[in-house]
DNA sequence: CGTTGAGTTGATGGAACTCAAATAGCGTGG
DNA sequence: CCACGCTATTTGAGTTCCATCAACTCAACG
């Protein structure tokens, strides 16, 4: 299997606004700071970055999905979170000095590395890569808040919903064409991030079929009602069918 | 009721060295930099900062117990974390223009706030001070994504001992000296924030109590044996007694 | 065509929720 | 100081949701 995206230039990739070194300074100019960002290919389950170990770099996905694992886990769950192309991993690397989670492609996947001592660098001189990093961080706060509210105040159906919404938005974000989205993932992982067993997502997809919100096809699952599928995610009850509203 | 700390200055106040501005500067060097600190008294049930509302503040816990909320939440939860003495809140505020949380003091509290303004640009001059805020801004990632896995992979007595151990942990770190907690919130907000009901937090408090590992009088908790309360949190059984081991 | 692995579906039990009632704390006022 | 009333907490009984275990389907691949 390949992955959707392919091999281009900065310049080219459909990226490039979305990318944070892009955002700060074209490419010649992250020559001259020696600013080298690293293009790497990561087969699926390859790991990007280990737990415990040093991270010199800050990545970024151009194709394919990456896992962040938490590897405190013991009979459950592990996936923190999921990467999509355009997203950065190992932010909260900045503060400390060695990663607490490992990164893992899901799918073959393509990466940008940026060195960290060179990015640190640009941000001392730079105020203006400061305030996007402080933006970025922030960012990513709000989305560790959203999962946490999304999996404890949540039950198995809203859980699944919200799921596939947030994939759909930050996949639109980037520019992705229609309602149907390619989930990288297997079941497994989706539930290990979920807070669910396999058997549960997979038996929401399933309802959420049959009642016609969405059409599930293996890794793809297209949205059909997305606005019934919000009123799933925002509690309605399972099989209400109100006459007219 | 009275918050258990006393009003006193920043050099006699025992969260000295976890207080942030103190970390970096001290008294004489704050007023220079024109840094006014106001040390306001919070009453039980008042909003320190609402979601939605612009925050122009950094906020210290001296003594008491904020909480901060999250205004999405419908049926369920809203409690995202508790800041107790020592603890800052609003950190994520900085890069974004309004808050997204309300906090609102659990007991009578009394806080330090820190101006935005003299903040940032204390930190736009000293590299210090950003790398301070890094290192804060990185703690409370990690403390966010601990929260996560509690909730998400652990089961009821499991998180209840958890968050035994970690306010009893946090509490330490400023010199709490016994095992005796004062919970300043209530069972509901402790069922908030754990993804319970109040009912199981209570069954859970009177099943470990039960096994002598806690004692519980209404908002006090003792915790007699915190080594077993270790295990309880790691996923060992219920009854689980082995005659050797 | 058999194998393999991911995904789906069914049956059952357990953990936690819900509703309801009893009890304990705590402040207030006599 | 004690009785009172209010609220928070605890306890009990029944129900629901999801995990578990197991069988089955389906597609990919040699």
């Amino acid at each position: 299997m390949m992955p959707e995206g392919k091999r281009v230039g900065c310049e080219l990739c459909g990226l490039w606004r979305m990318c944070f070194p892009g955002r700060l300074a074209n490419a010649s100019e992250r020559m001259r700071r020696g600013l080298r960002i690293r293009r790497m290919r990561i087969p699926r389950g390859m790991m990007l970055y280990r737990s415990g170990e040093r991270v010199e770099s800050l990545y970024m996905v151009r194709s394919g999905c990456i896992k962040e694992l938490d590897d405190t886990g013991g009979r459950h769950g592990s996936v923190i979170n999921f990467s999509f192309p355009g997203e950065m991993l190992s932010l909260q690397c900045l503060g400390v000095p060695v990663s607490t989670t490992t990164g893992v492609a899901v799918e073959p996947s393509f990466i940008c590395a940026v060195p960290l001592g060179a990015f640190s660098q640009m941000c001392a001189t730079s105020s203006a890569a400061t305030i996007e990093l402080t933006r970025l961080i922030a960012k990513a706060g709000a989305a560790a808040r959203d999962s946490l509210t999304l999996i404890r105040d949540k039950e198995a159906h809203e859980r699944v919903a919200g799921f596939l919404l947030n994939v759909c938005g930050r996949l639109q974000l980037r520019g992705a064409r229609g309602r149907e989205l390619r989930l990288g993932m297997n079941r497994d992982d989706i539930a290990d991030y979920l807070g669910l067993r396999s058997e549960t997502v997979s038996r929401c997809f399933s309802e959420l079929a049959r009642r016609q919100l969405i059409k599930v096809r293996a890794k793809r699952v297209e949205i059909v009602q997305i606005a019934e599928l919000r009123r799933v995610f925002h509690g309605a009850a399972h099989a209400e069918r109100r006459p007219a509203d």
